[in-house]
DNA sequence: GCGGGTCTGTCATCCTGCCGACAATCTGCT
DNA sequence: AGCAGATTGTCGGCAGGATGACAGACCCGC
C-alpha cells in the first residue's frame, strides 16, 4: 500500500515536526524523541493509508500532501469528515485504548506522512507530562470543530454549509499550494457531496447558483473561488 | 438565576468529586484543591445555567439532576446536543482561551452543580501536569461521541437515530434514577425532535411505529422503554 | 373543579433533496 | 487519433420531512 520512496534523514523528520503548531513549542529533546519514533511513508494520490483497520494504534502527521478522512456505510454511501493539509496531526483519538470511532484515511494528493505509534507517543508524553496539556487543548479545539460541523448540519441551510465547506477547503489548500489571488480546488462534485451529506446532483445545482452569483467558477474537476469575502458572508449568515 | 439552597460542606463537595470517573483516580490533595475552588449552585428544573454567555470561563460538574446542552439559531430553532446526568463534567472546552463554539446550558431537572472556574482548574492541573493526561483522554472520548453523532446524522436513517437517542437517554436516566425493569423517560416529543433535528410531527409518527412494534410505550410527557434489546438492535443496524 | 398552559394526534399541502437515467464532456493513456 | 474511465449537466418522478392548522387530552395551581 505504501511505498517508501526514500528513508528520510533524522534532520528532515525534525524539520517537519518543527513546522507543526502542536509540536513547535516543545523542547528540543522531545522533538528528537518524536523524530526517533516517526516512520516516514509516501502515499501516491488515491492510496489508502489505513482503511478498515480499527485495531491500528498509530497517529500520523502530514508532512506534505492532503489526506481525506472518511467513513463508509454498508449501503455504499460515504461521508467525508474533511480533507486535511500539511502539519495536521490525525488519528490522535487513537491514543485511547478503545477508540470510540474509526475513520478511514486516504491520500487525496500525493502525501508524505510521519507515523507515530501511540504506544511510543504516550511514553514520550508521560516522560514530560506537561505536554499532555497541549494534547488536551488540541482535542478541545478538534472537538469544537466537530461540534460546529454538527450544528451546521442541524441548524444551517445547505447553501450555507456549502459556503462553509468551500471556505475551509480553500484555507487548507492555501496552506498546501501557493496562494494566488484566485484559488482553484481540485474537487469533484461528488466529493463535495460526500462532505455535505448530499448527492452530486444537489451539489451541481447549488454550485450553478453560486457561479451565477459570481462567487465561484466551476470547471471540470475544479472549483475556483472568485469572491472569498462573499462566500464568508454566506457562511456567517444567521438564519 | 441560581438559588443557593444551602452552602455545601467541604466534605460534601469532596464526595461528589470522588464519584466522578474523571476525578476518582486523582490524589487526595488534588481533590481537596478542586473542592476548594468549587462553587455549589442549585438550579430548579427549567432554569438556565448559562445561556448567551460566551465569555464565561467555567466548567461544571453535575452533582445531581440533569442538564440539557443546546444551541439556538436566529430562526428560533433549537438543536439539543444532549442531556447529561450526574458525574458528568460539562463546558470543559472552555479550558481554551477562545472556545471554538458556545452552547447554552439549562437544568432539565432540578440540579446541583459544582462550578469550576477554568482559571483555577488549569492552575491545579499545571501543578500536577500528569492530570492533563486524563483531560486529554476525556476529550478524546468526547470528540468520539460527537463524531459518532455526526455520522449518524449523515449516514443513518431517522428511525435508527431515534433508537440510538432513546437508548442513550435511557442509559443516562438509569444513572439518575433507580432502574426498574421498565424505564420511563420524561421527554416531550418536541424535545426529542430537537435532539434529532426534526419536527415534533415526524417524531410522533415514528414513535407510533415503535409503539406498534412493542418497543416502547408512549404517554403524555413520557416514553417508556419496553424492549431495550430490540431498540439496540435497530440502533446497531447497518444500512 | 376550573382555567391556562403544555403536550399530543392528525391532516392537507408544499418543498427539498433523492433516485434513476442518459447524453455530453473532459482527461489520461496507448 | 482513439478509447476507457471519470466527471458533469440535466431531467422527471418520487419520498420524506417541513409547515401550518386545529382539536383534543393532560397537568398544575388557584
Amino acid at each position: 500500500m505504501a511505498t517508501r520512496s526514500h528513508a528520510w534523514s533524522r534532520d528532515e523528520r525534525l524539520a517537519v515536526l518543527r513546522r507543526c503548531p502542536l509540536f513547535a513549542p516543545w523542547p528540543e529533546a522531545r522533538l528528537a524523541d518524536l523524530a526517533a519514533i516517526a516512520r516516514v511513508e509516501h502515499y501516491p494520490r488515491g492510496t489508502e493509508i489505513y482503511a478498515h483497520e480499527p485495531e491500528r494504534r498509530e497517529a500520523f502527521v502530514i508532512a506534505s500532501g492532503e489526506v481525506e478522512v472518511s467513513r463508509g456505510s454498508a449501503a455504499g454511501k460515504k461521508f467525508v469528515l474533511g480533507i486535511n493539509g500539511p502539519c495536521e496531526i490525525l488519528a490522535i483519538v487513537r491514543l485511547l485504548e478503545a477508540p470510540p470511532i474509526h475513520y478511514d484515511y486516504r491520500a487525496y494528493e500525493d502525501s508524505v506522512l510521519l507515523h507515530l505509534p501511540t504506544r511510543d507517543l504516550t511514553a514520550i508524553l508521560d516522560a514530560d507530562p506537561i505536554l499532555w496539556r497541549d494534547i488536551a487543548l488540541l482535542m478541545c479545539a478538534r472537538h469544537g470543530d466537530s461540534l460546529r460541523l454538527l450544528n451546521d448540519h442541524n441548524l444551517g441551510s445547505l447553501d450555507q454549509r456549502m459556503a462553509v465547506t468551500l471556505a475551509d477547503l480553500a484555507r487548507i489548500h492555501g496552506i498546501a499550494g501557493e496562494n494566488g489571488t484566485e484559488l482553484g480546488l481540485r474537487l469533484p462534485q461528488e466529493q463535495l457531496g460526500a462532505m455535505l451529506g448530499v448527492t452530486r446532483q444537489s451539489v451541481n445545482k447549488l454550485l450553478r447558483g453560486f457561479e451565477d452569483a459570481g462567487l465561484i467558477a466551476v470547471d471540470y474537476n475544479r472549483i475556483t473561488i472568485r469572491n472569498p469575502a462573499a462566500l464568508d458572508l454566506i457562511a456567517a449568515r444567521q438564519d
